[in-house]
DNA sequence: CATGAATGAGACTTCATTCAT
DNA sequence: CATGAATGAAGTCTCATTCAT
């Protein structure tokens, strides 16, 4: 059994300290950016020394690749997923919007890194820079599409669906940021209300008819 | 007399330099980022050697410094008038909407600066971070104020302004910086038209009562 | 029996891996130099841990030092032979050059190794440096007896026999260097016979008189 | 006059920081071979900071190109027009010969750059392998058109001429090799004599006849 | 005020070597 | 003896800043 176990323990201490050194290095990139943080201080907040940064990753590029991928994957798998389903795009929309406090308050620290490096350009190379809009597109895309739905279903007004979902996208982030800065000034869910509430009310088709009907 | 005029030639001629610097700056820092950009780079840009530089600023953090606040002053006076006046609220939001294009259209270099490098974070210190505060609380300030009176006369509906104007904000910004990587596929005046129509049928008070009449 | 025997048995395991370290690290050191091979890429060619190459070899040095040695030693026992015995002076250096083909085709990494490597003097230190002096004289003082015999016996002419002994031996390696690096290109055996011929008659003596007759 | 000269100063000073550096970098180069030598190690022997050496050269490795160049295009100046003009052949190859005494001389350490670090392979990058290719081709050329030359007119024996023109040259290389290493013990002079010797009664044609004639 | 060569701290990265398992 | 993750010194190169002219 032990012997059958062996290779595991190792394996799992890897992806350990593995780990170890992807925490602290999105500490330090969300709090002071890319090009302000050396591996030298990754490596120390690892606990680490500096070339074993190199035995886990080939260079400080990839290490934030890493990072942004683990980061935009587990975002999006926070928020994209209240889209599916067949449920009235009035409720998609506004599980979305709610969802958002879920997102800032779990990946609070992810999300600096997500939202403002990958927002910024000074980004350490076009790897980086396709992954963002990689994931960009993906939210645009599945946002419009519950906006168009909805509008074809006549339950919102005709507006471009593309245009919309990046407003609302805008504005969430913004919120989220705003709110990462100060967390405690800040209040989140009662501002992600008032969002819901302008937002519906300029897409919400109050008059009766429904196109599809 | 001559003698009179001359230091002020002089000072003319030392303006002409400091601008001639910082132009060069603002458009390598603008397409590169400010840690991309060396110092030996914006010199030869500028066609001045490198010492000269620090002959006008002390730092290049001091020169970005510089940049920032000449640029979003600029800025802001091309967009802030509007919403001066006594005029409709609803008018003045509109003019604000639509003043964007002509934003950036003209200052669309400067633009870039401003909206990525102050809103990304890998900034080049705490000053620069304040300004932008500062930048981001006048022009909240502002639009929540006319918001709030356009509330109050019963033209809005009755949203928190604050939060309303961080979402504008967010919403033009959002759009312009897209529009400044897409110049030729984005069409701004027409998205700027839509984001009016959605954000109005959202705030615009529909019914007829006015509160303060 | 078995228990007088097992400690045999480990030892030849032993020497077994220490050879296939050695042979790998040969491969590798020939063909890119000491500097840009790393003990990892060493350990990985002998499928062996990085850390097993120094239960064998103190140190990379080491390591290549023995290489050296054990190469050195295997060619100068297919070339100097050939040297001894009491034949005809002229049939030794005869037989001395045209062994050089063999030695060439039979070990063609080693020599990489040794002539370039043990030339050049990008070396890792003092240790290897001692050691190809070490052997360059070995071939010198026997080569430059050989000739000094002949002309004791007024076979060859009247030269230095130590000048004539490094001349030769640069012919040859020169030959042998420039085989390796375009082996298909390099008519080995044909350009050995010239140089055999012009040697020959530079130091054969073509009077009749024999000194010692 | 002297602002004329101004400028000529600074270029003139840039220069001679230029051959400063260049020359430290040859004797230690030439020492302990490209591996062996730190750009920090240049800067102190050269009395310069570190940054500066990238102020003349972009990288170690051009540092070392231009370094070969040099003393190659010096060393071959000195050498080779000997072969030129009209003059009999043997001449031509005597003088030679002899030449290389003065090389070994005057460019005591150049040589070891040259003849050492071109030789071995653990060479900074294909750039300079090139250029040591040309540099060899270069000598073969001229001197095995010589012999060709002496050949044609009878006045060698009939020889590969490329074969005898690479062994001249292992030998003299060798030779020269061997004196930069023991300077007081090894006598150039009286070798490269000894050499001529070997190679003349190799070489020249003893027998009346001359095929031109 | 202009120049630009010089500076040197610091960044990223490699790799010979060690040691706990 | 085998393993291979960890180490950290050392290397190459960049660049903000200074200063003598």
């Amino acid at each position: 059994m032990a012997s059958a176990m062996e290779p595991s323990r190792k394996e799992r201490e890897r992806l350990q300290h593995r780990q170890e050194i992807l925490s602290a290095a999105l500490q330090l990139f969300a709090e002071k950016g890319f090009h302000n943080v050396s591996m030298q201080e990754i490596a120390t907040a690892a606990q680490f020394a500096t070339g074993t940064l190199y035995n886990f990753f080939p260079s400080k590029e990839d290490l934030f690749f890493e990072l942004l991928v683990a980061t935009a994957d587990a975002g999006l798998d926070l928020i994209l997923p209240v889209l599916e389903g067949t449920d009235d795009e009035r409720d998609k929309l506004s599980l979305f919007i709610r969802s958002h406090e879920r997102f800032a308050r779990e990946q609070a620290v992810a999300l600096r890194l997500y939202l403002l490096e990958s927002r910024g350009w000074c980004l350490p190379g076009p790897k980086v820079e396709a992954k963002k809009k990689e994931i960009d597109a993906r939210v645009t895309s599945r946002l419009s599409n519950v906006i168009a739905a909805g509008i074809r279903k006549g339950l919102f007004n005709d507006i471009d669906p593309v245009v919309a979902a990046k407003c609302l996208s805008a504005v969430l982030e913004s919120l989220i940021l705003v709110a990462a800065e100060d967390p405690q000034v800040v209040d989140l869910p009662a501002n992600l209300e008032k969002v819901e509430a302008v937002f519906f009310r300029g897409l919400v088709n109050s008059s009766g008819d429904k196109r599809d009907a």
